[in-house]
DNA sequence: CCAAAATCTAACGTTAACGTAAGCTTCAAA
DNA sequence: TTTGAAGCTTACGTTAACGTTAGATTTTGG
């Protein structure tokens, strides 16, 4: 069942490039709750906490977003996940359903916005400064005046 | 001459939506030099000096640059305009011009590698998100077991 | 000219996101 | 079994980027 590798804190800072008190950080801030331990509480990382450790690191590095949206945003994705773990087997009226799936979407949508702004800001910000070296080039390539 | 429109600080502060605070300390570390003043100190901001402030406000929000960093692009960027004010005007031997504009055009290469590499990112961390949405709808498309 | 509104400088306060140090415990390899 | 490396918890320190008074000065509308 639990032959998932486990990994030891040093392995997941060298990995990520983070230090362990990083990791403790975001546990302690609710990042990464129920973090395994060994029996003299030393902590095992399992892949999927190792994938979400990636996941948040590449929210705020990419997103430039606070531990605090990042934790809105991985609270979005975990109830999208339960919602469509429990889709089929727990009971639900289609409107219960409905509602929750409209809610994730509503969520995730919103995100997709976000980023979609910040692609569009980074395009004008990009054609500004390509701008700038086409005529740094342009200059090069008119030696003489 | 300098028929130029002037603002004041409150008129900075609702154009831009930032405070007065921020201003200042804007100045503070260097990022706006040379704010002009009336007789009794007060500050007066010219067009340039507006456009300037926008153009730090987004590469904060876009880019997540750090001041310190914003400072290096702004660097950069005067660097190359004063490269180019001074192309035809000043003396330069050949080798002093290439190697200015050679540097000027390796940082701005620099500049647009980072928005790149951001950009490339961004665009990983949204398929994410955009192929889970689509999964959330094709639920919502195929209502019953 | 005068009172209210806007600015100034200077200085201390605040928050997020960790860094760092101390003292103790656990783990692993010989 | 020992022992040195790695980990643990607790707690105080740090830095960037402003926020927030406070008290004096300036500007401006009436």
């Amino acid at each position: 069942m639990t032959d998932t590798r486990k990994y030891t804190v040093e392995e997941v800072t060298q990995q990520l490039g983070i230090t362990a008190r990083t990791l403790h950080y975001y546990e302690e801030v609710g990042l990464l709750p129920d973090v395994s331990r060994t029996e003299g509480r030393h902590r095992l990382y399992c892949e999927s906490m190792l994938a979400r450790t990636r996941h948040i690191l590449k929210l705020k590095q990419v997103l430039g977003a606070s531990l605090q949206e990042i934790r809105d945003i991985l609270q979005a994705e975990e109830e999208l996940d339960r919602l469509k773990a429990s889709y089929y087997e727990e009971p639900h009226t289609e409107e219960e359903r409905d509602a929750l799936l409209d809610e994730a979407t509503r969520r995730l949508e919103n995100i997709l916005g976000h980023i979609d702004e910040k692609m569009e800001k980074l395009r004008t910000l990009r054609d500004g400064f390509s701008e700038r070296l086409a005529r740094a080039n342009a200059l090069k390539r008119s030696p003489r005046a």
